[in-house]
DNA sequence: ACTTGCATTGAAACCGGTTTCAAGATAGGC
DNA sequence: GCCTATCTTGAAACCGGTTTCAATGCAAGT
């Protein structure tokens, strides 16, 4: 495919008779044009459909005026409503993202992360991951980076995240409240940071309304449906009695609500059912699902206009922002 | 952010007392290179540090590596899954991609377009969306380009998509087949080519089986749950009655499936129900949704390995995936 | 021994902008 | 009317690579 050769910005110097300079200083309003020459530029732009070549400019000016996001599992309900927010945070601000997909894999995060650099993002925007910490305070160093949906110590700043022990306790809280002593839990994915810290909030929880933990009420598993229907018919299969479960996210809720429906329990006259994300489809499960509702779009739009401001060195915050429980109709107070 | 400045192609050079052209031709193997200056270079970049900007070689070389990639809701599943095709179609061939949202706005498209453009990708993958064809025919005639999930006429070899007519009518039949005769179609919007042409297929599935066609049975939403939820509520205050809904999508279908159980009505033994799309949730729907499911990652695969072998003036091939339907279980014999 | 051909290599031009520097022009201050 | 501060402006250097071109060296051909 032969790229039709693009007019420079030399042709519109040529056409409105100035000099490359003062084409480059009407684009950028650096210093002050005469008003005949920048009309003429401008005019010139306009006839000849000037595009700037935003690889030259980048390589001049230093700014490539893009942000590399990587993230995790592009299609996958969480992550993408974490992009679809970044992409509302920089509308209007001129970076434009450039994802790249790190697959929770750290041999594959690190190199995408090289090839971010290669192409000289301004800054960095990293949505959970497994890269060591060390890695990227070393990284912190030459580039703006934030990171989000991760705790990081020593991130103060640059870190955007929830607080997935105290969602996992007010899940449970929830359902203790609601009369539910025998609560299984759906673990995700063993060493997913979230998964730990959930189960560290279901533990307080339970500590905390004195009810004796029973392992066997805990399933682990991953994130997926599969996983959900999986533990339902271990925990009945291994005779197991509960009277609600938490899941490890929505999509585990649906695999668990299936399995129950398949084994003749109704939700929630048979069992309460919380779920985590508080994805589209929730809303419109049969019933539907009470879940802990992660602010995953506004996190993204946080954590994007940040980092435009951390590349420009101007103050910002970054809030923790909070998980709220969602409540609708899959729990209800035990008999 | 200050950042750090980076070791260059002259750096190497230096270190490993050779030019810059000889560096440049280790790392392109263009040129043959002597044994030991191959090796002093490659031990050079090792002990530096060396990470190519991709920038400058983007405007030496007049080829960026990067494909522009116009995708709808970004948070949507069906683009999602396209989108998660693309990165594993283009995973090895050292092209990267960057995604651009158009939202299915003409205005945003043309925009975003003109970004890609001015960042120089090397092609350009334009998944559903707006653009007028006269305005895509003018583009490919400068950038290699592919569009996804949209018939254009006149683009034969480079455009993937779906028989949308064919799918309609699949569904329709399907439900036919199983005894249903008043079948309510809920269309998505009114302007989107997909919505129309499964109508058309609909239609047609009716003709041939001999069923009049009625107005009353057509409820025009869009293509969120809320849509599917306001459908099924009209349609049951009309008092019009119906044994089978065939919904826009599955997220459409969700939403029929929660007012019909409202409406206490159960799927699929009082009402049976098709959806459309397939995405991850419907499988762990209780019922398991039974849904057309579109290929929606092998397209994003194929689009993007074509995109690669175009770009590389390479022969290709883009088939037309087909719509299969997915039999499970909210579909019903009338009895 | 002399020409020919190929492998190797560095110098320099180039990609399309930005930015520095110096010069010319204009205007204000006395 | 002269000097200086400010505004405009073009030439040229620069960003970090790729690629062309010409030169050198060396082995094969006759």
């Amino acid at each position: 495919m032969q790229q039709r050769s693009e007019t420079t910005i030399q042709d519109i110097a040529d056409h409105a008779h100035v000099s490359k300079s003062t084409v480059s200083r009407v684009m950028n309003n650096s210093t002050s044009v005469n008003e005949d020459k920048r009309t003429a530029v401008l005019e010139a732009m306009k006839t000849l459909g000037f595009e700037p070549n935003l690889v030259a400019r980048s390589l001049a000016g230093g700014r490539s005026m893009t942000l590399g996001v990587l993230t995790q599992n592009i299609g996958s309900p969480f992550y993408d409503s974490l992009a679809q927010g970044v992409i509302r945070g920089l509308a209007g601000t001129g970076y434009s993202p450039i994802f790249v997909d790190g697959q929770w894999q750290q041999s594959t995060e690190t190199e995408s992360i090289r090839t971010l650099i290669g192409r000289r993002v301004d800054g960095l925007l990293l949505i959970g991951g497994d890269v060591p910490v060390e890695q990227l305070n070393e990284l912190r160093q030459r580039l703006a980076t934030i990171v989000v949906a991760r705790d990081l110590v020593g991130w103060q700043n640059q870190c955007i995240h929830v607080d997935n022990v105290q969602a996992g306790y007010e899940a449970t809280k929830h359902l203790i409240d609601f009369g539910h002593q025998r609560i299984a839990l759906l673990r995700g994915i063993k060493e997913h940071p979230d998964a730990t810290q959930r189960f560290e909030g279901y533990a307080k929880a339970l500590t905390e309304a004195g009810i004796e933990f029973d392992s066997d009420l805990i399933f682990q598993g991953d994130f997926s449906g599969q996983s959900g229907v999986m533990a339902v018919n271990s925990l009945i299969a291994r005779g197991t009695h509960f009277t609600a479960i938490f899941a490890a996210n929505d999509m585990v809720a649906f695999g668990a609500r299936l399995a129950l429906s398949r084994h003749g329990l109704r939700v929630p006259d048979d069992v309460s059912l919380v779920g985590f994300d508080d994805q589209a489809e929730s809303a419109f499960a049969t019933p539907p699902l009470t879940t802990m509702r992660q602010p995953a779009v506004e996190m993204g739009t946080a954590a994007a206009k940040a980092l435009v401001k951390l590349i420009h060195n101007e103050p910002y915050e970054l809030v923790c922002l909070p998980v709220e429980l969602q409540m609708r109709e899959s729990v209800a107070r035990l008999r």
